[in-house]
DNA sequence: TTGGTCTTTGACTTCGCAGTCATTTAGGCT
DNA sequence: AGCCTAAATGACTGCGAAGTCAAAGACCAA
C-alpha cells in the first residue's frame, strides 16, 4: 500500500510543479512556458493559451527563489521598523506594503525592539538579495556604506544619513516644532517643558532639538526630560517636570503624540491641571487618537501618505537605476490645532 | 576610462560574492565553504578558521534564495493580515515576526485593505514557496484546500477553519462575550444594543453572535448594528442604537475596543449621556489606548503574548513534521473590568 | 611498516527558471 | 512556386549553494 501520489491530471498537485510539467502537459518546450509567464517574450498566442490552461491545471505558479536566482531580482524589499507598537508606524507600514505590492515587490519585514538593534538584521537582509529597503531605525555610518557597498538602494524614513548622503524621506522638524513653539510663545506661555525620546532615537533628538532651539530664540529655556514614546512616557514625564518646574509648568511639548496623550490624561486626572487653561500640551505624529474627542490633541499630522508614496517612489526609482544621486524629501506637516493648547 | 571594478582583494566587492569566491581565497573547494557555514557539518576547525576568515574578509553572505532552491525551504513564513491600521493587529505583528525571527524564520508581509481580499495575494505566497503562514484574514474552503494542497502549513489566528479542520489559535469569543453579558444583565442592565463587525470579518460576527446568544439565554432580544472596526464607526452605531431604542439604550457591546471608544466619546461629548452611570459599553480585544485614563475601558483582553507563542510553536511544528494533525488552541480572554460599564 | 577505521576534502550534480542562440515555421511579396 | 523576413520555438547553459560519493589523509594498533 505504498502512498504514490496519484498522477492526477486534472486538478492540483501536492508540491513543486515546475515548468517542465507544465510544458509536457501542454506539449512544448520548458521555454515556451517560461516564455509564456514573462511580459513581452515572443509566444503565439494559441501557444500561450494550451500553457497558461495547463498551468492552471497543474496549479502551476512560477517559482520566485528560481527566478530571483538567475534574474539576481528577488522582487524582495526589507522593511526595517523599531517599535510597531508605537501607533504611528502600523499605518507607515500598511501604506508602504501596499504600495509596494502594487508594484509587483514583496516585503521581507524586520521588526526591532529597540531603534538601534540593526546590526543582528542586517546579515539576514544581505542573505535574501533584497532589491531595496525602506528603513526607519538608526543607522551607523558602517551601516550606511554597506548598503552602498552591497548595492542596495535604500531609502530612510524620518531620518537621514548621519555623514553620508542617502536618499530618504522625512516630516519637517524644525518647520512643525517652530509652529507649534511659536504659536505658545504668543500666547503668552513662559514655562516650558520638553518629553523626548529615548537618546538613540533619531526623531526624538531631531525634534526635542528643534523645540529646544526656537525656544533659545526667544529667548526662553526650557526644561527637558526623556520619555520612551510611550503612553506611561507622558504622565511619568510631566510629573517630573511638574517638580523641576514647582508646578509652575504651562506648556508641554512632547515629541510625539502618545506620550502628549499620556501626559494630558496625567494632567486632568492625576495631576488637577486644566488643559489647556492651565497647562498647554502638544504632540508630534497625528496619530488617530490624537483627533479622538476625548483629546483633540494640537498636534503637527505628518502626511503620511505622501510620504510613503515618496518613499516608493524613490526606492523603485533606485532599484531600477542604482546610480541615481542621493535625494532628500523633507514634507511639512500639518499643524493641527485641537484643544489640547492655547496658540497664537 | 573603462569603469571596470577593481580586484580589490581586502574588502569589500559591490556585489555578489559567491561561496567560489570564498573559497578560492581561502584555498579550498566550494563544498568545504558550504559546509563550514553549516552547523554540524565536518570540517576541520583550522579550515572553517581559514573559510569564515576568508568569508569576513570578503564580506560573504550566503546566497538565501539559492539555498532556498536546492534545500526547497525559503525559511519564509507569509503573514496575511487584514487591517493592520487596527490597533490590535500591529501588537500582534511586531510579536509574531520577532518570535519567528528568534527561530531563523524570515517573515514575508501581506497586508490587505479587507478581509475577503486574500486571493490576490495568495498566487504570491505560493511563488514564494513559503514553508508556512499565518493568516488573520478570511480563507474560503477553497483556499485552505489549496494550502493544504501545495503542503504549506497554515495557522489561523482568531478563527477557525470553516468546513475544514485547520490548525488555529484563538481568542474565546464565547467565553469573552459572556462574561461581558452576564456582568451586564445582573447588573441591571436591560436595554441592549451590539455594534458588530464588517460581514466579512469573521471576528465580528464570532463575537456578535456570542453576545446575541447569551442575551437570548437571558431572555432578552437586542438591537444590532455593523460598524467597521473604527472609531467612527462606534460613534455612529451609537447613534444608530440611540433611535432604534428611542433613546432608551442602557448596555451597548462592541465587537473591539476602538468602536467602544468612539461610542463612549460620542455618547459624553455629543449625546451627552453618563458613562457608565446612564449607559455603560464594554469592548474586546484589550488594545492599550483601552486602559488609558480617560476611557478605563470594560473589556476582554486577549492574551496576545501566549496566543502568538501558540501560533509559531505550532507553527514550526508542522513545519518541521507536515503530518501532525489540526488541533485548535483556544485561549480565555481576561476581563478588565475599567469603568466604562457597570458590572455585576 | 601495514592494514583498518574514521575524518576531511573536492569533483560533480542538482534545484527551477531565464535567457542566448540556432533552428524551424509562418507570413508576405513577387 | 520561390524567396526573404519576421515570428515562434526548443536545446542548452548558468545562477549559487547543498548534498552525494569517492578519494585522500589522519590516526591507531598490531
Amino acid at each position: 500500500m505504498a502512498k504514490k501520489k496519484p498522477l492526477d491530471q486534472t486538478t492540483q498537485e501536492k508540491t513543486g510543479v515546475t515548468s517542465y510539467d507544465v510544458a509536457r502537459r501542454a506539449g512544448v518546450s520548458q521555454s515556451a512556458v517560461s516564455r509564456a509567464f514573462r511580459k513581452g517574450a515572443s509566444v503565439a498566442p494559441a501557444t500561450r493559451a494550451r500553457i497558461v490552461e495547463a498551468a492552471q491545471a497543474l496549479g502551476y505558479e512560477p517559482n520566485a527563489i528560481a527566478q530571483g536566482l538567475i534574474t539576481k531580482r528577488s522582487n524582495l524589499v526589507a522593511i526595517i521598523i523599531s517599535n510597531l507598537t508605537n501607533l504611528y508606524y502600523p499605518e507607515v507600514l500598511a501604506e508602504l506594503t501596499q504600495r509596494l505590492s502594487q508594484h509587483g515587490v514583496r516585503v521581507l519585514l524586520f521588526s526591532l525592539a529597540a531603534e538601534s538593534d540593526v546590526e543582528e538584521v542586517l546579515g539576514q537582509v544581505w542573505r535574501y538579495r533584497v532589491d531595496g529597503a525602506v528603513v526607519a531605525a538608526r543607522l551607523s555610518t558602517d551601516q550606511l556604506v554597506a548598503f552602498s557597498n552591497r548595492g542596495v538602494p535604500l531609502v530612510l524614513y524620518n531620518r537621514v544619513g548621519e555623514g553620508v548622503p542617502v536618499a530618504s524621506v522625512c516630516c519637517d522638524s524644525d518647520l512643525g516644532e517652530r509652529a507649534l513653539v511659536d504659536g505658545l510663545v504668543q500666547a503668552g506661555h513662559r514655562c516650558f517643558g520638553i518629553i523626548g525620546g529615548p537618546a538613540d532615537s533619531y526623531v526624538g533628538e531631531e525634534r526635542a532639538n528643534a523645540a529646544i532651539n526656537r525656544l533659545a530664540h526667544h529667548g526662553i529655556q526650557a526644561q527637558f526630560v526623556r520619555g520612551r514614546f510611550d503612553y506611561e512616557s507622558g504622565g511619568a514625564g510631566l510629573r517630573t517636570l511638574m517638580d523641576l518646574t514647582d508646578g509652575k509648568l504651562d506648556a508641554l511639548i512632547c515629541v510625539n503624540d502618545l506620550m502628549a496623550i499620556g501626559a494630558m490624561d496625567t494632567a486632568r486626572n492625576i495631576i488637577g491641571k486644566k488643559v489647556p487653561n492651565e497647562l498647554s500640551i502638544t504632540g508630534f505624529d497625528g496619530v488617530s487618537p490624537a483627533t479622538w474627542e476625548a483629546y483633540q490633541l494640537t498636534t503637527i499630522r505628518q502626511p503620511v501618505r505622501r510620504m510613503t508614496q515618496a518613499a516608493v517612489a524613490m526606492l523603485l526609482e533606485r532599484i531600477e537605476s542604482p546610480d541615481i544621486s542621493p535625494e532628500q524629501r523633507l514634507f511639512a506637516g500639518e499643524l493641527l490645532s485641537g484643544r489640547s493648547a492655547r496658540l497664537l
